[in-house]
DNA sequence: TAACGTTTGTTAACGAGTTGTTAATGGAGC
DNA sequence: GCTCCATTAACAACTCGTTAACAAACGTTA
């Protein structure tokens, strides 16, 4: 069997360096990234059978990059290794959807278990086989559907951005528009259905991602 | 969605019955034992979808009932719940295949969230016969029978999840109206009786749910 | 049992409110 | 001025709780 492979996230170099050397000794492939924005170009980029995050990274935290993760796939255990024994972050960490939450300091041998109790447990990734590309880039406002790029305006993308984080889940209409406008009333509402509108003809070409309405509550983005 | 069935061993009685007071108003279904044979045999007897085992129990300890019980279930997960935080103890547990270690004291709502993690994780066991899969989930507004999906209102929703939540017990037509509509009077209780008939008609694919009608007092939802 | 009033089952129709969609408006930046 | 884009307007389409209407079941009384 080929070995698993881990995305490993973990800002300190000495002992990221440890870490990544035992594991591959076990063996795992390992890739290592020191910052949240770069873990989450690789993993994106690769295939990846298991993330262990640390929590505190420069840049964005390892929450943010759990989230991030979460958003696309909803399957991949992911780990937390962290300094702070701190009990809401534990919670945290779990509530994100992270699979464990190990404090530093931990034995590897722990991990390595740990680890394998997930691979174990993990249904093998399926090749995913109509796999239509699909990339919502924050950065450059722009919508990548099948190779084919569309140019989004900030509104377009805050608003989908924030159905993407949270897939499958109702999202009420107060809340994206707090979270969007900032504040919520009749006309805001009413731009909120015509940014909908805008963003499901956009969508037409990706038949798996649809937003759905819920009379007199909100939205779920399906995908 | 019937509750998960979790076989938790626990001898401090005190602390016994608060863990499974909590976890039954997750709800889980808790059988709770106090010694490792008194466990063994209801391992045997019942069927469940995890295992919470105290490390330190009378007669045999939790180890030798993990290895009992991986010896017939090597999917089953096992969750170690341990007064030692001593890591050889933890690093033993994890090898005789328990999936985690909670050092206690450990907060309840991480314990849940474990739980969940590998109630997710795990393939279903397909235990009873002709077992039609139900759930309703109240947020996202759905009913799901047999993987398939039907969107509810959410008037639909507060009458089917408040008979869900007293199934095979007699609710008042005056008890359901007070509690969906907040009132009653005879429109609202033809109203009621129009949800109960829609109700019906959704749950058809499910015979082993209906709901009865008592009459001229109020309906019980039998499962 | 027959008759009758009451309760329940079921379907359809109504109407207030919500959402979908397109176009018009107007402000900000250039 | 022009361009971009969020908002507002306008109207069409839809949703869903309620009400209506009638049929069926029930329970009581004679």
């Amino acid at each position: 069997m080929t070995p698993a492979r881990i995305l490993f996230v973990e800002d300190d170099v000495n002992l990221g360096f440890v870490i990544r050397d035992t594991l591959e000794n076990v063996p795992f492939r390992v890739t290592h990234c020191t910052t949240g924005p770069e873990a989450w170009e690789a993993f994106q980029a690769g295939s990846f059978d298991v993330c262990l995050l640390d929590v505190m990274l420069p840049q964005s935290d390892g929450f943010t990059l759990a989230r991030q993760i979460r958003s696309v796939n909803t399957l991949i255990p992911i780990l937390f290794l962290s300094a702070l024994a701190n009990k809401e972050d534990r919670l945290q960490g779990l509530r994100l959807g992270a699979d464990d939450y190990l404090t530093k300091p931990f034995s590897i041998e722990e991990l390595i278990l740990k680890i394998n109790v997930f691979l174990r447990r993990t249904v093998i990734q399926q090749p995913q086989l109509p796999t239509t590309d699909f990339a919502l880039h924050r950065q450059n406002l722009t919508l990548t559907i099948n190779s084919q790029v569309q140019h989004l305006t900030h509104r377009e993308v805050a608003v989908l951005a924030y159905l993407l984080d949270r897939p499958n889940t109702l999202v009420r209409r107060d809340e994206l528009l707090r979270a969007v406008w900032g504040d919520d009333d009749y006309f805001m509402g009413r731009s909120l259905d015509v940014f909908i509108s805008r963003l499901r003809k956009r969508l037409t070409q990706i038949p798996a991602i649809r937003i759905d309405n819920v009379h007199g509550v909100g939205f779920i983005l399906r995908r």
